[in-house]
DNA sequence: ATAGGACATCTTGATATCCGGATGCTAGCC
DNA sequence: GGCTAGCATCCGGATATCAAGATGTCCTAT
């Protein structure tokens, strides 16, 4: 008899990384899934990911201070959510990997299933 | 000539919701990704994704105080990452829905691809 | 009935993150 | 050269979130 196919076993694992076992491994990850959960960022990335936009038109489109949203920008662009493409004195933004789309849809069904208890969670502290 | 099949894309629109237009659906997916976005509850979420687990054993694993690690599991079975069943005086968590790991797989693929650029992303301050 | 274990909740600090507004930098136009 | 527009960054101030430790509640065993 022969051994079991160990490579497809590693194989397997290598494809379908796992929340992290190193708390560095797992601290990115809480972080990537931080610059997700803002509700200016999530505006910020459905406007941008429709078609390219300048940063005045981020503004226009967010109510916000030019300068936060700047820098919600640049913290979309270094989390690998964003694209940035630089010409002359402009920045043009836009979304161009699928699988931004797809975290984004997976968690919307996620909470239409359970906006109440999202709502209700306090994450630790209690109602003021 | 026909008009164009619009109950498909109804349709389309229902199953696939997109980021929400309204601030209020865009604050409760924010908040639904600020429950992944913390290191200690997706040890957890890992760690009740093997099997079921009592809060001790979650206790225990966390290596936080009980309180502490109770209010992290509250906030996920709230958000609908973790259910829970109650059995006497124990309490046993488990992972059930297959959209929380294919969440956790698609950020982490992309944790992979930009991880310099998230340790850097200070989120809004600059570093101390 | 009483004692002890398993969870949940409250209180009090310490940090992280958010915000508007001011300041600085570079590119394009007169 | 001098000016203005488009972005990025810095500066406090306000709020949300995290953590430990104490306290309360319910269940089980003696």
């Amino acid at each position: 008899m022969s051994a079991p196919p160990a490579a497809v076993v590693t194989a397997a694992k290598t494809l379908v990384p796992p929340v992290p076992d190193d708390p560095a491994g797992r601290d990115l990850l809480a972080r990537f899934y931080r610059a997700l959960g803002d509700p200016t960022r999530l505006a910020l990335l459905a406007f941008c990911a429709e078609e390219e936009r300048t940063g005045n038109e981020c503004v226009a489109h967010a109510g916000l201070s030019q300068g936060r949203v700047s820098a919600h920008l640049s913290c979309l662009v270094s989390c690998g959510l964003l694209e940035v493409r630089r010409a002359g004195r402009f920045a043009y933004y836009r979304v161009t990997d699928r699988r931004v789309a797809e975290v984004v849809r997976l968690g919307a069904l996620m909470v239409a299933d359970h906006a109440a208890g999202i709502a209700a969670c306090t994450r630790v502290a209690p109602a003021p």
